[in-house]
DNA sequence: TTCACCTGTAAGACTTCTCTGACACATGAA
DNA sequence: TTCATGTGTCAGAGAAGTCTTACAGGTGAA
């Protein structure tokens, strides 16, 4: 995985509420309106903590037809293995794009001051 | 490891510039102004972001007077031994304080509304 | 129609994080 | 003294993250 891969998979993990969310979410998939009420937090706030953790790869989300015909999206835990070391750490710094020793900003095509 | 220090390690932990301080002290030990240099950033920066890191435990930092007698604070790496899977998350997700279910925020000695 | 459930998103307020620039203090060497 | 090195800290600006409220749309059942 890259830096900056990991940079936002470990921004995703580090807040209490998705850390919750992967909890619940551990004990099998839910759609999104009952997994708010389990989570005790509102559905808006709920939804962007779900895109957070979509982006980073950790849930993935489907959207399903129920058996009366309403449209719910479940989500469900993706496989995550993820051993953190001074190595692995150190490994993953190498692959940063952005690098502020030579002012590289980590867009592509970018052109080097002269 | 409590939720609450876990999400304080993974937010320390979700930076680029705090991942190549620790790249870079996986090298070897190094003092601040020095260490400023070589990560390419400014020494109130650089600070900050090693006390970020101290408080999370993931550097030890040690004031030390080298032989021309000036004071050098040097940095070193402390043990970083993470495993991070479904299960242990969730684990680590009972276990936090804050729970927005309840209302719980935290904090020692906290009176509940009536 | 009205209600109860499901979905998504946009605006604004508020908080936290990130970063720069300036300050104060110490030492040894020229 | 002046310069170069080291230490720490503060104030403010700007960016990013967090959360609530309000709106829009859909279905099936009473």
């Amino acid at each position: 995985m890259s830096g900056d891969a990991l940079v936002e998979v470990l921004s995703a993990l580090a807040n209490p509420i998705r850390l919750r969310i992967l909890g619940t979410l551990a004990n099998g998939r839910d759609y999104v309106s009952s997994l708010a009420r389990v989570v005790g937090i509102s559905r808006p706030l709920l939804h962007m903590h779900l895109q957070r953790l979509e982006a980073a790869g950790l849930v993935v989300g489907t959207l399903e037809l129920s058996a009366d015909g309403k449209a719910m999206k479940f989500f469900e835990l993706a496989a995550i293995d993820l051993h953190l070391t001074a190595d692995t750490l150190a490994a993953a710094a190498r692959t940063l794009s952005s690098d502020p020793a030579t002012g590289t900003a980590g867009g592509p095509h970018r052109e080097e001051k002269q």
